[in-house]
DNA sequence: TGATTATTTGA
DNA sequence: CAAATAATC
């Protein structure tokens, strides 16, 4: 009697560097490791089409690189993980651990729905796993700068050994998923989908563009960012293999990309400890804050139309791909949070449905750093001016000029300050739907009634 | 991983 | 008096 494994994907669709793979072939032997996705109605039915779509490509490719053996089932995985072992008569189910509130949520249910079958988790989606790296004292870093030595200092593994012929369980997927993915899985996309593909432009990017890094992921016309965070999220490609493909380098650049991962394990870690956070704000610093309740301005801002031509450029960035460069991400989470006086939940909700790579943790907590809620935030009278940061990270305006049509008629940096020229709104480009100047002044002062 | 305003510096 | 630097929000 033959009893598989099931290997139940969450954010670890790869074949590589894949702890609880290995973990869920060992345990299989010859029964055979049944790979399986959930497709989760609360997560499936309220994401942005992007998102979808990024996520159907990456199951697709998944399937490939699983000798098509994927199983695809949709409904809420305390009903269908334990039906699906039932079926196949599985000896445990394997997972990668989840940190994420809902997730942790998610797995208990799911743990004491299989019964006598054992939920096993192997490894998570970070370098080092969150709620490892503590003070001497025992006690969480709340600071960045601080954790990342901590966290370097703590050191990871290398990836995981290479699958050597995996047998895969067989099972089938069910119509509904099947037809959700497929349809949903049509359309161009940012980068391509897929292990493979992730690697190649990890390669390409440690080849081409991380020495300049530190300087060029700035720069908002210029593709000097690694685009590796869609992959980061859905876990095509494991952080420690990432690291381990740069840890030779000694370039500012290489260094500042190490950051960059950083910044996503602290969040992560962040997170794990404070799962409120998630959505509300993690100090109590600005409680009693007066904000705006959204409304038209916040329409406008989502659309791409508040009339500053660099806010606009990002905001239809990310509805158009799916991706904002994340200079831009700050300078727009700014505008709202500051600019309009809106809460930044709203915020964090509006890019979390349309990111390909929107992450829990590293989105929300990102935005409570520009609203100055978050640990180690930025303190509240910090405000980006969205015109000097245009003038200062487009120099040249291609940034603007690509995502703004109306504004293309406009030369060089002047695309920044349309109402200057007497022809910048002849196009059909917005009046500026607030004053930046007052509205900064405004924020202050509501931020100061509450300090 | 700011911006603005006041002040100092140096051609 | 423009540009760097400091102080303040």
């Amino acid at each position: 009697m033959v009893r598989p494994t099931i290997l139940w994907l969450r954010r670890d669709l790869r074949l590589h560097d894949h702890p609880a793979l290995l973990a869920a072939h060992e345990e299989a032997g010859s029964g055979g490791v049944l790979p399986l996705f959930v497709v989760e109605p609360g997560l499936w039915d309220g994401a942005g089409e992007v998102r979808r779509r990024w996520l159907a490509q990456s199951l697709q490719a998944l399937a490939a690189s699983y000798d098509h053996r994927l199983v695809l089932r949709y409904g809420d995985p305390a009903s269908v993980v334990p039906a699906v072992a039932a079926e196949v008569d599985a000896r445990a189910v394997h997972v990668t651990r989840e940190s994420t509130p809902h997730g942790r949520r998610r797995d208990a249910a799911v743990e004491r729905a299989l019964g006598d079958v054992p939920l096993r988790a192997t490894g998570t989606p970070y370098a080092v796993a969150p709620g490892r790296v503590l003070k001497g004292d025992g006690t969480p870093y709340a600071v960045f700068t601080p954790f990342a030595r901590a966290w370097h200092d703590h050191g990871w593994p290398g990836p995981a050994d290479a699958p050597r012929r995996i047998r895969w369980a067989a099972s089938d997927s069910d119509d509904q998923a099947v037809t959700a993915v497929s349809d949903a899985a049509d359309g161009e996309q940012l980068v391509q989908p897929g292990e493979d593909a992730a690697l190649g432009r990890w390669d390409d990017f440690v080849e081409e563009a991380v020495a300049a890094y530190d300087t060029d992921r700035d720069r908002a016309a210029v593709d000097g960012t690694s685009r590796i965070s869609p992959y980061l999220k859905l876990g095509v490609v494991h952080p420690r293999t990432l690291l381990q493909r740069i840890a030779h380098l000694r370039s500012n650049g290489a260094a500042t990309m190490r950051t960059e991962l950083a910044w996503r394990e602290f969040y992560a870690d962040v997170l794990w400890h404070h799962p409120r956070s998630a959505w509300h704000d993690l100090r109590p610093a600005l409680t009693g804050m007066d904000y705006d309740e959204p409304g038209d301005l916040v329409d406008a801002w989502k659309a791409g139309r508040t009339g500053y031509p660099f806010v606009d450029a990002g905001m239809r960035q990310l509805l158009a791909t799916g991706w904002m460069h994340n200079r831009v991400r700050m300078v727009t989470a700014s505008f709202l949070t500051k600019d309009l006086h809106v809460w930044w939940p709203i915020g964090a909700r509006h890019f979390l449905d349309h990111l390909v790579d929107g992450d829990l943790a590293s989105n929300n907590h990102g935005w409570q750093w520009v609203s100055g809620t978050g640990t180690d935030a930025a303190p509240y009278f910090r405000v980006f001016n969205p015109v000097t940061q245009g003038e200062r990270f487009d120099p040249d305006g291609d940034y603007v000029r690509r995502w703004v049509p109306e504004l293309r008629h406009l030369d060089g940096k002047a695309v920044h300050q349309p109402w200057k020229h007497a022809d910048g709104h002849a196009h059909g480009y917005p009046e500026r739907v607030v004053d930046h100047a007052e509205e900064r002044r405004e924020a202050l002062r509501r931020y100061e009634a509450v300090r």
